[in-house]
DNA sequence: ATAGGGTTAG
């Protein structure tokens, strides 16, 4: 390079990278050319600003080599970088330090300089420093313009100051829509619906923003009905009101609506972008629905939209809770960048259907890869162990977490030890083990010691935790069926009949039993003793053909559990007509002999459906694949893949 | 230069 040939300014011209401009910066120190100051301000901008740049080398050569030409705007510049991630952590010491060095050289900062500070004070919290500022404007009797005022409400709104924000934009005359729309959305935010909806309402001229705003905060809070409507009437839906809606029924538990609301936006001619296309697997993957989710594999791979490792994993996910691990693994060995979730996708897919060794040998080796594990990589981890009944594996996890990994472990862990304990029989370990806990054990924590005893039938233990928790979080319907079930089958039928008459008297929603089976693209549901299915008098008939065929091999129906009276319209509820036995025959009506049956349960499958469909599948040579709550239950010739410990 | 969405793995 003839640098001596070149006016400063040039030296950077051709720098793209933050290593090519810190080269030729050294080429000029190297060549002790007498360079003015002002020529390094293209290093200063980009070092600031470009993501690849380095906000401290911004400052360095800010604070020691200034007295440049409009210097306010590059201070601001570096000030606007500190306020982006890459300043984090940082960015209350520099931005302090920036504004020092602006007051030595006696530099006023201007409404920029405050714009870039809140923003700074909004993306890392920094609440004292914010006020600072504040007072600072408020004391220089800085004129506010409304891009500062719009960034003080903003930060005040952030940090959860409604009152603060409200009294900013009180207090103002000058008021825009981005003013109304900051309001809206801090009051959303912080889960005052309200006041949203009341600004929403006076508010002169709405946009998208605004609808888009209100939209977002009712799905959070799971008003879906609510933002539905809003939807509909909303004068224009743009892509970003698509993504709230789509994913706000696939993250609270709608995933049919997703669909359909999916299959919308496609006759409207809207291209859907990576995070709907992530919420559409995950709500196929609820639902079992494979073939919606080989939809839009294939739709995927034909509009090459790239799968990145977020995409990977819901693709992951898909195949092992549709019971194709083998796809699901697939997927996982063609993912060219994976991240912690796409491993984690793996690890629970692979323990969901029954291979935990596998699992826990992904987990190391996602370890000698050089990602690191997070809170929950372990919890698939010690599910895994937990499925298999590994007690010691579980404990050397749980254990690890904290002292290797420096993770601490959180409710939801905890439960996974109890279920793991429990489920292996250990009652009294887990009681102790939940007496021993650091932080206070929530209704999961005991929940998870209710089904264990429910299942090792200890009546003693099971009473005493089930009265404990119907006392303490009376809203959850399971936790009184369980109950009533151990007082049942350990002869109480009165007492059994005594919890649920506490039950209805409460009025605790009951969410029914259910499970779905897709069958040409359709979803069918059924619940237990439900006669609401076009086909239902064939669908009985047919699972009473089933069982009179495996009688003959030895079935017979387990009464377990139902011994207790109950209401006339609840009787067709028993075991004999389970759910999944209406989903089985179904399946077994609607197609070939010997083609593989999938069924998707919202609760645990019981022992009576285990054993019938152990049999069936071997007096039919069916392959049979039940996903319950906790994992997958691949039947074949007489066996269940979860050797029958779940 | 100010305001809105973001998905995943239990």
């Amino acid at each position: 390079m003839f640098l001596h040939n070149l006016p400063f300014i040039s030296i950077f011209h051709k720098c793209k990278t933050i290593k090519q401009f810190k080269e030729a910066h050294s080429q000029l120190v190297i060549r002790g050319l007498n360079h003015p100051p002002a020529s390094l301000r293209p290093i200063i901008s980009f070092s600031a600003l470009d993501p690849s740049g380095d906000t401290n080398y911004a400052i360095l050569l800010l604070l020691f080599r200034t007295c440049l030409a409009s210097p306010v705007f590059l201070f601001n510049t570096v000030i606007r970088g500190l306020a982006r991630s890459h300043g984090r952590g940082t960015f209350a010491p520099s931005s302090l330090l920036v504004l020092n060095r602006m007051a030595e050289l006696n530099l006023t900062p201007n409404n920029f300089t405050f714009t870039f500070l809140f923003q700074g004070c909004s993306n890392f919290c920094t609440f004292d420093l914010g006020r600072q500022f504040h007072g600072m404007l408020v004391k220089n009797s800085l004129e506010m313009d409304v891009f500062i005022r719009n960034s003080v409400i903003q930060f005040y709104s952030v940090c959860g100051e409604m009152d603060d924000a409200r009294r900013v934009f009180d207090e103002s005359d000058e008021i825009d829509v981005v003013s109304w729309n900051s309001m809206i959305n801090g009051y959303a935010r912080n889960g005052h619906m309200s006041e949203a909806l009341d600004m929403f309402d006076k508010m002169p001229k709405r946009n998208n923003v605004s609808w888009n705003s209100v939209l977002g905060a009712l799905t959070k809070f799971g008003f879906l009905d609510d933002a539905y409507r809003l939807f509909v009437e909303m004068p224009r839906r743009s892509l970003v009101s698509w993504v709230v809606m789509i994913s706000g029924c696939a993250q609270n538990g709608r995933p049919k609506e997703a669909l359909a609301l999916f299959r919308e936006m496609l006759s409207l001619q809207q291209e859907p972008n990576s995070a709907i296309l992530v919420s559409v697997l995950s709500a196929c993957s609820h639902l079992g629905a494979l073939h919606h989710g080989n939809w839009v594999y294939a739709y995927i791979e034909q509009k090459h939209v790239k799968i990145d490792s977020i995409l990977s994993a819901a693709l992951i996910d898909l195949y092992a809770k549709c019971g194709i691990i083998d796809l699901a693994m697939q997927v996982f060995g063609s993912t060219k960048k994976k991240c912690v979730s796409t491993y984690t996708a793996a690890i629970s897919g692979l323990a969901m259907n029954g291979r935990s060794k596998e699992a826990l040998q992904l987990f190391e080796a996602m370890k000698a890869e050089g990602i690191s594990p997070d809170s929950i990589s372990y919890i698939a981890v010690l599910s895994a162990c937990s499925h298999e009944g590994w007690v010691d594996k579980g404990f050397h996890y749980f254990n690890s977490m904290s002292d290797v990994c420096g993770i601490k472990p959180e409710l939801d862990h905890y439960a996974c030890m109890v279920d793991l304990l429990g489920r292996a029989g250990l009652l009294e370990e887990a009681e102790r083990f939940v007496a021993s806990m650091p932080i206070k054990p929530d209704s999961a924590i005991w929940g998870a010691l209710l089904g264990a005893c429910r299942v090792h039938g200890n009546a003693e233990m099971g009473q005493r935790v089930g009265n404990l928790l119907i006392h303490s979080d009376q809203n959850h319907d399971g936790h009184y069926i369980l109950l009533s079930n151990i007082y049942a089958e350990s002869m109480k039928g009165e007492d059994a009949e005594e919890v649920r008459k506490t039950m209805r008297k409460r009025k605790v929603k009951r969410v029914p039993g259910y499970s779905l089976i897709e069958l040409d693209g359709v979803v069918h549901e059924f619940l237990a003793g439900d006669r609401s299915h076009e086909k239902t008098g064939k669908v009985y008939h047919a699972w009473d053909e089933i069982v009179s065929e495996i009688k003959k091999f030895g079935y017979n129906a387990e009464t377990r559990g139902v011994v207790f009276d109950v209401e006339e319209e609840e009787k067709e509820t028993l075991v004999g007509y389970h759910s999944e036995k209406l989903a089985l025959a179904f399946g077994f009506m609607s197609t070939k002999p010997g083609s593989l049956i999938r069924i998707v349960k919202n609760i645990r499958i019981c022992s009576d459906c285990h054993s019938a469909f152990k049999l069936i599948s071997k007096v039919f040579r069916r392959k049979i694949a039940v996903r319950d709550r906790k994992r997958y239950h691949h039947f074949e010739d007489g066996h269940c893949s979860c050797m029958d410990y779940w």
